[in-house]
Formats: structure tokens, sequence, C-alpha cells
DNA sequence: CCTTAATGTAGTCAGTGTCTACATGGATGG
DNA sequence: CCATCCATGTAGACACTGACTACATTAAGG
């Protein structure tokens, strides 16, 4: 019987005007990355993704009791996709300490430029973290890739817990700082000598133990 | 005569409904500042600002076109406070280079750890500069003292203007990242090992050429 | 004194989040 | 087979917002 439900769900049935929509949680999530990536951040709101799945404005109130509660909900699916880019570039790149920091660095940036709006969000959530259970666990997922190409490189320099999070804490807060001010184009107003916004590679910082690991 | 609008305006009437209000732009700006101190980035609109400012609704529009430019004038107040803030550290400091650069980095996280709301305001207006003139200079203005303790540091190291612009990108990325994520509580949540934030001296980058000037 | 522009008031409209009452239809159990 | 329940979606309402318009008041200047 189920199967029969899912079936019909599925399959042909896309003109007929379906009572039960039968994913509308993940589909106002997609059509709300959808909004941000076409219309950016203003123009996200509960009415506008449930019109564009073809559903009435209250419908969302279902499964989301709030637009909060729909944000982190897309946030959540942003960090997904964020983790996925990082680890991506970290499996490609090299297995030395330069390059296992430039490619998690490029694909922080480059998840940043490709999702302006999404990224915002990503980061301005603050005390919201509690209003969507898998907001946190997903968030920590993305940490997680920083933190192990971290703590991989500086394995053997420095045993101490304090001295691991400080050089993670060191390196989130430099490539998160540059892929904040390349998404807000600070650099390009900022620095009205140069035309072009500084490269990743140029403003590396001096990691002392970066090129002792083979 | 005009000494004697302003001495009206400035003396008593207070109290009267006076229809001319007499600085209402610059009472609109800090009553934003206001809001986005005491109720958050979200309460921010031309109607609150008006409504404490004891106006009609519509008056704003006299001044403002849109929230917009609203906005704008209120981030533009924010980078005047920053660069105050930024350069009461900086004067205060050692002439050393750490604790140069430690200094304007204090100066950039306690006003953002003062003025969170202002704060994620100012650096997200991205395409909006050219809506209020006096805001890019405000906002260059803030940058310059960045860049100049950035230059006085590495005057006699490195004269090439890539490499200087390339340092000071450095150092602003690095003191962005960490105070957008100390604002937006990013190292609480992620970092479930400590309970405390880590500081601005744990996560110095290893500049090279800090130490060599007395 | 009159004109003109600046400034604030009041009303309106569409869009939004949130709440409520209600309709639909699948699932369950007798 | 039927009645009931409950998740799900619809429809309407309300307050609030930005934006627009018409109008009123005041200041400034000839």
């Amino acid at each position: 019987m189920k199967i029969l439900t899912l079936s019909i769900l599925e399959g042909g049935g896309l003109s007929e005007p379906n009572y039960h929509h039968g994913n509308l949680k993940q589909a106002l999530v997609e059509a709300g990355l959808d909004i941000l990536r076409e219309e950016g951040l203003a123009a996200l709101s509960l009415r506008a993704c449930a019109a564009r799945v073809g559903v009435s404005h209250g419908a969302p109130k279902n499964h989301f009791a709030s637009l909060a509660v729909l944000q982190a909900a897309i946030v959540t699916q942003g960090f997904r996709m964020f983790t996925q880019a990082m680890t991506a570039h970290v499996r490609d790149a090299p297995l030395r300490g330069r390059d296992q920091v430039l490619a998690i660095a490029t694909g922080y940036v480059e998840f940043a430029l490709a999702n302006p709006d999404l990224f915002r969000l990503m980061f301005s959530m603050e005390r919201q973290l509690d209003i969507y259970p898998e907001l946190l666990p997903a968030s920590q997922e993305a940490y997680a890739v920083l933190r192990d190409v971290s703590r991989w490189i500086a394995v053997e320099h420095d045993g101490s817990r304090e001295a691991l999070v400080a050089r993670e804490t060191m390196l989130w807060s430099w490539v998160h700082g540059y892929a904040c001010l390349r998404v807000n184009k600070q650099f390009y107003t900022s620095n009205a000598e140069t035309n072009r916004d500084p490269s990743l590679q140029d403003i590396m910082p001096e990691f002392r133990y970066l090129e002792q690991r083979s």
C-alpha cells in the first residue's frame, strides 16, 4: 500500500491538483535555495517559497513553525553542500601542508562566491541554532573538514590541545574573513589602488610548519 | 535670522508640537543606531525610526528615499565610530609591530562585539555603496587605519606595492574573520571542546617581520 | 504680502509573518 | 465496509512594513 502511494507521488500525476504534495518540506527548502540563488536574500519569504512550489501561503506552517525555522533548514542544506565543496577540493590536492590549506581555502571561498546569499545566511544564524535540530550537526560537520586538515598538518609539531585549537581558529579566521570580504566586495571598494581582488596565494599566512612535512 | 532659528531649535521648545523638527535627518540616524543596539537588526524599519523620533511614518521620505538609504546613512555613522575605536587603541599601544597589530585588532573586535548588528549591517551593504555619497569615504577612512598600521610596520621589509597590499589584505582577512566568527558565536558552537572563545593573542599569525623593528 | 520650496501629515496599496477555522484525504481500527 | 482520527493543505484575517500619493504647514525671499 505504501508502494502504491510512493508510485503515485513519484510517477505521473504531476499536473493533477494533488491535495497532498507528498514531499512539501524538502520542496520548500529547495525552493528557498533557488530563491536565494536567483532573487537574493531579501526575496526569501515563506509565501514566496510556497508560491514557487505551488501551494497556498499557509501550507508551510505544517512543516516550519516560522520563517526562521525554514531559514535554518535551508542553512542546514547549505552546510551539507559546503562540506562537500571543501571535501572535494581537499581530496584532489597533494598531501602537502600548503596544498591542503590552499585546497580547503579554495573550496571555502568558491562556495561563498557561488552562493553569496546562502553563505551570508549560514553565518548569521547565531542564536537560532536550536530551532532546527539538524543545523548544529551539519555546521559541525563542515567545521570538522577544516579541523581535520589543520590537525593532520600539525600532527608532529605541537601536541597540546590549546595550540591545536588556536591554529585551527587562526586558519578559520583567515579564510572566513577573506571569504566574507570577497563576497561583500570590500576589497574592490576599499583598495582603490588595485583593480583586482587579491588571491588566496598572495595572502597566505606564514605558517612556519607548513612546508616541513614532505 | 538664522541665529534665531537655531536658538529656537536648540532651546526650549521641546514639548511643542513643532511642525518642523529641525534636525530630523540626524535624529533618524541616531534612532536607527538605538534600535540596532536595543532591538536588533530585524526591528530596524523606517516606521520604527519615525515613531521613535515622534514624527509620522511618511516623514523620513523627505530625507531618505528608501530604507536602504537610511541604512546606508546609519552604516556611514557606524564606520566613523569604527574608525575612532580602532584609532584610540592604536594611539595607546607601544610603537612595536606586534603591539600595533594587536591594538588595531582589539579595537576591531571590541567594536564588533559592542555593536553586533551594526557591524553586520556595515559589512553587508555590498552593491549599495553608491546610494549614499558619504558611505564610501567613511568606509575607506576606516580601512586607512588598518592600512597605515600595516604599512608602517613593513616599511623596510618589502617595498613592492603588491606585497604591501597582500599583507594588508592578509591582516584584514584575519581580524575580520575572527570578528565575524566571534560576533556570530561560531567558535562557541563549532568547538565543543573548549568552553571559551580563543583570544586574539592565541591566534596571531606568524608575521615574520613583526618583531624586527625595535 | 505673496510665492515657492522644504518639510511633515494622513491615507492608501501590495506584500509579509502569523494566527485561526475549515476542508481534504490517507490511515487505522472496529 | 464504514467511522474515526490526524496529518496536510486551503482560505481568510490581522498587524506590520515599504512605498506611493495628495495635502497641510512652515520658512525663506522677493
